[in-house]
DNA sequence: TAACGATATATCGTTTAATGATATAAGGAG
DNA sequence: CTCCTTATATCATTAAACGATATATCGTTA
């Protein structure tokens, strides 16, 4: 999406919010892709140019954070507790979006 | 979001979503983005750039159509029947995301 | 009847999100 | 030793959304 700066209206893009899902356990990197990719069993897959500048946007947005680096320059991130909370809301509004739809289909 | 080419990949985006569910029902552009706001308690809105940029590509993909169109230059558009196929299609994916996430909280 | 707010459509240029392509490097399998 | 997988990272491009703006009509009300 786009022009959307959806951290700062309190909503996340697809992107954002299945990276965060998969750090909700910590990981690197690399282990999110893999993560997302066999979670919707590869229906939703992040490239590592997504994923990299994703990752830059939640971090200075502290719904991540640094978790532990290695000498191998691993880096392990994990989501903070704001992290969480916000992952939280955002379900509440993504099922409420789901309500807007069925009600409007209503029959159908 | 951006760079998503969410129509081609069979994704919408938030905006393209709430157009399409207010188009259900047949209505001129001015009335969805007031039946947007109405629908998401003001939660939601869409300016005129952003609904007629997305009118447009609804309208290429064939999801909505050109309903009617009176002499006061009132275009009136409604959803297709592939539209509302494509609709049912995205409901699906985004419970399947809530699902995902929730699973993924556990007892968080 | 003039002014004003609400209704209504439309485009331009900009910003942000996502991505494709690409570069680099280490580890393990064959 | 070669190749695939793992792993991190950036650059330039494309696409989505939006702010600002322009224009015009309609109904109310002062």
């Amino acid at each position: 999406m786009p022009r959307n700066d959806s951290l700062e209206t309190g909503e996340l893009t697809d992107t954002s919010y299945y990276i965060l899902v998969s750090l909700i356990e910590a990981k690197h990197g690399y282990l999110i892709m893999k993560t997302i990719e066999d979670m919707t069993n590869q229906q939703f897959s992040i490239g590592p140019a997504s994923m990299y500048t994703t990752i830059k946007k939640l971090l200075a947005a502290e719904l991540i954070m640094l978790f532990s680096e290695s000498k191998d320059k691993k880096k392990t991130y994990v989501a903070t507790e704001k992290g969480i909370q916000f992952l939280k809301k955002e379900i509440q509004r993504r099922k409420e979006m789901i309500k807007h739809a069925e009600n409007a289909l209503g029959g159908l």
